[in-house]
RNA sequence: GCGCCCGUAGCUCAGCGGAUCAGAGUAUUGGCCUCCGAAGCCAAGGGUCGUGGGUUCGAAUCCCGCCGGGCGCGCCA
């Protein structure tokens, strides 16, 4: 059990002590900033203090006196308006390094209590361009999620929805037979919603001399189609992001399940028809209004495709569902949670789960970055990797909150000095492998090391960071929040180079030299696992 | 107009189930390589946490109003 839990353990004891009747409260252990207040922090008696009338230092004082005696703690103190610092014994810590070793490249993952098949479809760009910044943020935060779900034990498929069956890709398809015909998007007889990227001309280019025939638009249209998807494909495996499953769109319609959900909305009582059209009753699942269902021209909106996809999610098992979207399509959350909780099937409101993410704006040389030459209007994530390299993207689009704006300086990522937090976490991670390059011995007898040695105040948080490793990952896998993993593989990285700093490793003591190899090693582990988790490289040299 | 999201140091952002939360990076300034990688370290200055109320012994954190920004409000997808 690590520490944080096991003290937990001895305050609640301890409560049950001084004040059986709140036994039911919950035991925070906090690690103080201020080192100077001890290793733990509990607030209970501050928590308790009204709800028992008790004066919060004198309650501090009861429970401290409560707790069982323990050989790990070292001291225990009242401060302030009745917190109760914690400080541990020399040796408490050092368990963390024995069980980063052990446990390699599988210290941090759980064994979920229930594991549970996870859903995680991210990225979904209609294939009709480029895949670009956006979806680029989609694409680290949703690899990043799956591996993170997948920590916890849980079986995750990664998929991608894809629209091939809309509107749009007919407007793709016009806009490519304009252009093979020779018009250009300035021209008279571009299509009125057409595509205008440089792509479209290369697409239009490559058709004409593979023999296609401008005047076949569903040619045009599979050419098109197969065109953009390999190259988002291309792009996709250029960013380390591989998926388990892609979804057709068309084939909700050939399979016959878009007909089959609308029967079965039909048949919940949920829909009525007005004006010529089929309605469902959204408004009675929390929409703001009622939604269009069938046209009054006979066709389907595109929200039925989308409840009847989503429904496939349910009926293939899967019980937790993330979709990771930008937030131009929140509007569509309540509306897919209200059409699959009309089917009256017993699927929960809040399924699925979504993680919504702002847009990113581009940033270089002090200036907003709009237009990329090829696509057009926007920046793709190709220009990024080209500009920046695939490590530096990921690590960036995937360190901030999903719901805060983003803002990525081109300049800052290309950059190979102390201003890049990218190389600041891989550089701490090559440190280590040099300092076991120079030393030459056989690390895998580390794991065995007595680690008496290390008590020092650098060490001891080094420690305390190791050892909470596998906690932080629970919390950031709970709040679908990826980025808390940049910022302590940062946190981690900063405390190894103040270390590195103070003190030499290879020095001549022996005990002393291998109890710090030891700790280097867990340091190394853990870089390496949670940079595997964003999917960005762990170099063992820079 | 309505709904959702955001407003924290010059800049980019953490913290937001209240307390030991005023933080990091960067930028600026000053130090540290005869010694395991200076892509590093140490130190200094810099913020009434958009704003006004409320709840609380205690609010960046919870509630309400307002201001500013983004997105969405189609029988488009």
């Amino acid at each position: 059990m690590d520490i944080k839990a096991h003290l937990a353990a001895l305050f609640r004891t301890a409560l049950a002590g001084v004040s059986p009747e709140a036994a039911d409260a919950e035991v925070l252990i906090e690690r103080p900033r201020d080192p100077t207040h001890g290793d733990f922090a509990c607030n209970l008696a501050l928590q308790l203090a009204k709800r028992l009338k008790k004066n919060p230092r004198q309650l501090a004082q009861q429970l401290a006196g409560a707790l069982p005696a323990d050989a790990r703690i070292a001291s225990i103190e009242i401060a302030g308006a009745g917190f109760i610092n914690i400080r541990l014994a020399p040796g408490a810590l050092q368990g963390a390094v024995a069980r980063v070793l052990a446990q390699g490249a599988a210290y941090g993952r759980a064994r979920a209590a229930q594991p549970q098949q996870v859903m995680v479809e991210f990225v979904s760009a209609n294939p009709t361009g480029p895949l670009h910044v956006g979806h680029g943020r989609q694409a680290a935060l949703g690899d990043a999620l799956a591996a993170l779900l997948e920590a916890q034990g849980h079986a995750v498929t990664r998929e991608f929805y894809f629209n091939d069956a809309g509107a749009q890709i007919q407007n793709l398809a016009l806009s490519v037979q304009a252009r093979a015909a020779g018009v250009a998007p300035q021209d008279a007889g571009w299509p009125a919603d057409g595509y205008r990227g440089e792509y479209i001309e290369e697409i239009a280019r490559n058709f004409a001399a593979a023999g296609g025939k401008a005047g076949d638009l569903e040619a045009v249209r599979q050419f098109a189609v197969a065109a953009l998807r390999k190259e988002q494909d291309a792009d996709l495996q250029a960013f380390g992001v591989a998926f388990d499953v892609y979804y057709l769109e068309s084939s909700l319609y050939t399979d016959g399940r878009v007909e089959s959900a609308v029967k079965a909305l039909v048949a919940s009582g949920k829909t009525y028809e007005r004006d010529g059209a089929l309605w469902l009753r959204t408004t009675e699942y929390g929409d703001d209004k009622d939604r269009v269902v069938r046209k009054s021209d006979g066709s389907y909106t595109y929200f039925v495709p989308d409840v009847a996809y989503h429904l496939t999610k349910w009926e293939r098992g899967f019980r937790k569902v993330v979709n990771v979207q930008g937030t131009d399509h929140h509007s569509t959350v309540t509306r897919v949670r209200a059409g699959l909780q009309a089917l009256g099937l017993g699927i929960p409101s809040g399924y699925p789960d979504y993680v919504l993410h702002n847009l990113v704006k581009v940033v270089r040389g002090g200036e907003e970055v709009k237009i990329s030459k090829r696509a057009g209007s926007y920046v793709t994530l190709r220009d990024l990797i080209d500009w920046v390299g695939r490590d530096a993207v990921r690590f960036f689009l995937v360190s901030r909150r999903a719901d805060a704006d983003f803002v990525f300086d081109v300049d800052l990522a290309r950059s190979r000095s102390d201003e890049n937090p990218v190389y600041y976490v891989q550089y701490a991670h090559a440190r280590v492998c040099s300092v076991f390059s120079q030393w030459g011995g056989d690390a895998g007898g580390l794991a065995a090391a007595p680690l008496d040695s290390l008590h020092g105040p650098r060490e001891s948080a080094l420690l305390q960071r190791l050892a909470e490793f596998p906690e932080l990952l629970a919390t950031a896998a709970h709040e679908l929040a990826p980025h808390s993993i940049a910022f302590y593989l940062r946190e981690l990285a900063g405390e190894f180079h103040s270390y590195y700093n103070a003190e030499r490793i290879l020095v001549d003591d022996e005990a002393a030299r291998t109890a710090r190899l030891a700790l280097c090693a867990a340091v190394r582990q853990v870089l390496a696992n949670g940079l595997a988790l964003l999917g960005v490289s762990a170099p063992e040299r820079m």
